[in-house]
DNA sequence: AATGAATGAGCCTTCATTCAT
DNA sequence: GATGAATGAAGGCTCATTCAT
């Protein structure tokens, strides 16, 4: 990092200013932050739609005002906090498939990982899949959006190129089946619960597909 | 006067006042019908939480009131063209895998309609993820939305049973995948129009892999 | 009445129009009557500002239209109504009290009546208090409370003083108190029915005051 | 910096934010009581069914929002309204009556303030009645038509031992009685004033026959 | 930096009344 | 005579956002 280095010529006040605006910019990305996983927790009781800006003060003990002081909108907000969980997903998805070079081991790890989030980070996925279909009709998501899905196709796409003894799928066409069947078993557990094993051989199955 | 023709004994003839209310019913029924194609039309462009009743009443050429005079809800008036759609969609698909008993023939078919479909009811297809992640949060549209993926899981069953040799999948399995696979190319196309061809081939592709 | 002999070189055509006029009205008032009652049972259960045309019309088996066919308006049905009721309650209370000379009988008689009524036409009363107050507010009520409570004034001064010994209270006074016990029973007995017994030696006692 | 008295073993003393949280309670609950004031004279004039928030925020000069902000709910406004006043109301009838001890000043002065108030608070006794009206239909009514009704029974039922020779009238028919009268004669004056010392003379001669 | 009072545009729904048939 | 489809004005309420402090 050459931020220090630039500019000796200037005066040191000038090298303090960069300093401390330094220091307040990682002040407020904490805070954010903090903001945001609060934010989670509200929305991933009432969705999206149902949730209001004052839902989100209430339930994270901020001022009204100080949401807007800190994301200048209510989408802003929204999909920082989508990203935020996504970006962890995906980290523990990788984690999943990495560090196993036997087919099968890849694709039982993964099957097993899918099946965990699905119980234990149920209300998170709901809103994402919530905000994915926001985003068909307000544009406001897509970049999110498809950010985030472009992540998750490359990581399973490497994952599955792994897992496959062949050249396999048209890319992309793994993650949508895989998708589909999440977001089904996601659906059919938020209505009633099912085991960790009989979702890990769900997912194992519909993997066994794709290589 | 044909009065006495109305006889109770003659229990083929409906007595006038039966005729007439059923006249009456039926023009109801069809006025329901038109109103839900214009609804549709302001769904499809708007999603449902961006369209007010105050659209569709304008964009039906109604006034507000006689929207609710024919739907009590906005809810009731939503799902009854959800429902209206829906039954059209899976009709062509049955169509499409019926008269066939080769199973390359199957699937060629239905790949086919999924791909047409995906070009020319884009929005309804749309419209109809957009509900369904609405139910995830307002119990309301649950029993549309089960009602209707209970028939597209049928549906599909059967098609892929009948193009499978060995016995396959859980069910409804091959359906999670197909959807994901579908609300994918989907969104693709909304965002840049593919060619039917290029959709034919993933479908199938996708389809290839369930049997 | 000199109805028929009434220029008697007007044709007989003129004689028999006249007649046929006579009739229909009366049919019309016999109609009118008929849909009072079964107006008067919506509104008893759901109170005048809780009770559609259409609760109306739907209880009494009517159409909509009928209604205002037969009444120009929504107020004059409710006043018609609420006219015919308490023709019929006057009625009572006065049947109540004519026929008996001794003090002590009357307003036994008047007492248990009063009872009586208050557990039997509990939901016709509450639409009298109902109506009674909308008229503070709303001109056109007045002068169906006005006329009722007139009566009500009268047949019960008639009474008050057919039962005093000395020459008693101000005129009206002691039917204000009445109604003042009669409607706090009445709420309570909405809540939490009382027993004839306890509800007659309520108004024996306020009787009693008065003479 | 006085942070140090804010010790918390000093009781007496409340922190700061504690100060400031009750400063702003205490200009909440102000604005409030602005907001009833204002309220008050709307309803007043119209009555509760037709007195709707619109008419309300305009008349008190404030948007319609800044009403649900501090009230959640029509319901919630009117009956914060009505509580406000009937609590004076109330307070003056014991300022009325305490203070004597000879029976027939009791009576004289209670009379007298009644009588006031008739003409003083004309339309907010109305408002009173027209609410109480709505609670026999409206449930949501009832809590603060029997908080008031209770405070007024005992009081006057207070005041009326108090200047009663004997043991008298069962619990709660003095209050009925003297609420019909009342009843009757603010709808009187409403129609056509009637001056005080009428209006003193009918409630003196109503009380003498309750003690 | 943080707050929360205030707003106003907008939403869904209700309902008495009109009128063509 | 009788009907009920159609209306439109109005009502209560929600909520993201603004802004003075």
């Amino acid at each position: 990092m050459n931020q220090r280095l630039s500019d000796p010529d200037l005066p040191h006040s000038a090298t303090k200013l960069e300093e401390r605006a330094q220091r307040k910019a990682a002040k407020r990305e904490s805070k954010k932050a903090e903001i945001a996983v609060s934010t989670l927790d509200a929305l991933k009781r009432l969705g999206y739609a149902n949730t209001t800006m004052r839902d989100i003060a209430e339930h994270s003990g901020m001022s009204l005002g100080s949401l807007t002081y800190y994301f200048t909108d209510k989408v802003e907000l929204i999909t920082y906090c989508v990203r935020l969980y996504k970006a962890e997903f995906i980290g523990r998805i990788e984690s999943a498939v990495s560090g196993y070079t036997a087919p099968n081991r890849i694709l039982d790890s993964l099957a097993a990982e899918l099946a965990r989030s699905i119980t234990d980070d149920l209300s998170t996925h709901r809103l994402w899949y919530d905000i994915r279909s926001q985003a068909m009709f307000d544009p406001t998501f897509r970049p999110v959006v498809a950010e985030i899905e472009d992540k998750l196709n490359r990581t399973l796409g490497v994952a599955l190129r792994a897992a496959s003894s062949q050249g396999g799928l048209a890319p992309s066409l793994g993650y949508a089946m895989i998708d589909g069947v999440f977001r089904q078993l996601m659906q059919n557990t938020a209505e009633e619960p099912l085991d960790q094993a009989e979702l890990t051989a769900r997912f194992r199955q519909a993997l066994e597909r794709l290589v």
